[in-house]
Order: structure tokens, then sequence, then C-alpha cells
DNA sequence: GTCCAGGGATTCA
DNA sequence: TGAATCCATGGA
């Protein structure tokens, strides 16, 4: 029997928090729900109390896709249990509760993420829609329009000046070196699956514009590395704040901390550093903004 | 105008 | 190893 909604019983999950939250960039929010594209299908969103509504254009007779991607069965009780009972983590956790990671497609995770360094999560969105719009296949929708992820093969036959024009600047020649990586066998993103996780790690920072934190992302919000610790200049600057006093600590200093301190669920744990720290510092900046 | 953004690659000490 | 620099672009 297949339909065109869905509901999805779950505790704990901040629908916002999660969608929001810079792991992936393609979703809108719109009226009370979100809407955005998973593997290939317009889906949207929306919180209700007993968890998650979904709706899609097209009727489905299997809704594993989703609920896959959304990680609707992962037992979040028992993740959070294994953080550090430390103030800081207490803190995030207190603030970000319901907050989830998401498992993306390795691919559309990838290019993402290279399109994403030293730009700011709004301007990243801005960019990932123009390569939708320019490149990806449209789908059918209730309303409006909307593209599927572009694919290796449709990136790599792009030139350059045209992935530039989506306004991602000196990252253009990476995307469109990794395309055509991808896309001609170099790499199977696919079998990265059944290798270790230094292995996949070893091949994806091979990639042109891949290094250890977009490597880490991938291997976290795509591969479900639970270990992965993406460290940026958020969450660089938040362990420095909380736990070195305020001191700057050499990149050593930081790997080492992040690989130890954090337990077997440290990607998820850096998660909730991340998104407490950025929507703690936009309030503070809100409230010095206005005396 | 200035600073900064979910960094990476290269160069130089 | 580690610091410095450049790479485009746009929001704040």
């Amino acid at each position: 029997m297949s339909s065109k909604a869905i509901q999805f019983a779950v505790r704990d999950y901040d629908l916002a928090a999660t969608l929001a939250s810079g792991q992936a960039f393609r979703w809108r929010e719109c009226g009370s729900g979100w809407d955005g594209v998973v593997a290939g299908r317009w889906v949207s969103l929306r919180q209700i109390p007993s968890g998650i509504a979904a709706e899609t254009h097209e009727p489905q007779s299997d809704w594993r896709w989703l609920a896959e991607y959304l990680q609707v069965n992962a037992d979040y009780g028992a993740i959070i249990a294994t953080f550090p009972d430390d103030p800081p983590m207490r803190a995030a956790l207190k603030a970000c509760r319901g907050l989830r990671l998401l498992r993306q497609d390795p691919w559309e995770c990838l290019a993402s993420f290279i399109c994403s360094s030293t730009k700011q999560i709004v301007q990243i969105q801005q960019i990932i829609a123009l390569l939708g719009e320019r490149f990806g296949e449209p789908l059918s929708t209730p309303v409006g329009h909307a593209f599927a992820f572009p694919t290796t093969e449709r990136l790599a036959r792009a030139s350059e000046a045209e992935l530039r024009a989506c306004k991602m600047g000196f990252r253009a020649p990476n995307l469109l070196a990794t395309a055509r990586l991808v896309a001609s066998r170099h790499l199977d993103l696919e079998g990265l699956r059944s290798v270790s996780c230094s292995e996949a790690r070893a091949a994806l920072v091979e990639l042109p514009g891949v290094g250890p934190k977009i490597a880490d992302c991938v291997l976290l919000f795509a591969y479900g590395v639970q270990e992965a610790f993406p460290v940026d200049v958020w969450v660089r600057r938040a362990l420095c704040e909380l736990y070195f006093r305020g001191r700057e600590v050499s990149h050593a200093k930081i790997e080492e901390f992040a690989r130890t301190h954090f337990g077997p669920w440290a990607g998820y744990a850096q998660q909730y550093l991340f998104h407490f720290s950025r929507t703690k510092s936009r309030s503070t900046v809100n409230l010095a903004g206005k005396p």
C-alpha cells in the first residue's frame, strides 16, 4: 500500500535545529514545515507532537529512504548518555536537546562541503541551490520547483566557469576535479562503506579540495562514522573557550583532546558544541547590538 | 571600509 | 611540524 504521507513516532527530535544546524544545506523553511529533497524525491517535513510528519509528491510504498536519512530509529538516549559529564557538554545538551545527526548521501555531502570552506552557512546554501537549479534534474512538486542534487556525471561535464558562476569562487576547480574523479570511478564512494574508517579518510583527503575537516564531515554526516570529529573555526573556538580557559591551543592539542575526551559518539557531541556555539554567540551579538 | 566565514594547498623556516 | 599566504564571495 503506497501513500504520500507518513508520520514517524519519535521523541526528542528537534527537526528545526537538525535541519538548520549546518550539516545539510538544502532545507527551506516553508510555513509550518521544511521543504527539501532526499534521495531524488521532493519531501516536506513538519514537527508534530508525536514526532515528524512527512509528505511527498509521489506515492511511496517504502519510506526507508527517509527513515534512514532522518535516523528516526537511532537510540538517542543511549547516544547522549555517552557524552562526557562536564559543564560545557551539559550546557550544550540542555540548549540543543533534540538535535540529531542526519545520514546523507555521500556525494551530495562531499560536494556540499567542498563548497563550504570559509563560507558562511547561508552562502553555502545559496551555492548548493544554484548548483541544483543549473545541473540537477527537475522534480515534480506540489509547490514551485525543486531539483535533484546534480550527479557526478553532470558536474563532470560542466566547465569551471559554469561552476564559478554558482558563486563558489576558488572552490570551483576542486569540485570539478572531484566530480570527474568520482564519475570516472577513480574513487568509488559506495565502496568506502565497506572499508575501515582510516582507509576511507585517507581516500577522501586524496581528493582535491578535501582536507581533514571536510573528510571528517563526510565520514560523520554521510557514512555514520560516530567518532569523526570535524574541527572548524566554531568548534575550535568553542573548545578553546569551554575547555582551555580561552587559551589559543595548538591544532595538534585540539585534535588530541577531540579524540580522547568525547567518547564513542564524539561526532555527535561535536555537533552539539557547534550548534551551541553558533546559536549562543548569535544571541550574544544581538544583545550587544541592542543596548 | 573592515572583518570573517563548517578550509585547503603551497611555500618557507 | 608549524606559521604565513593566497584563494572568491558576500553577509554583518
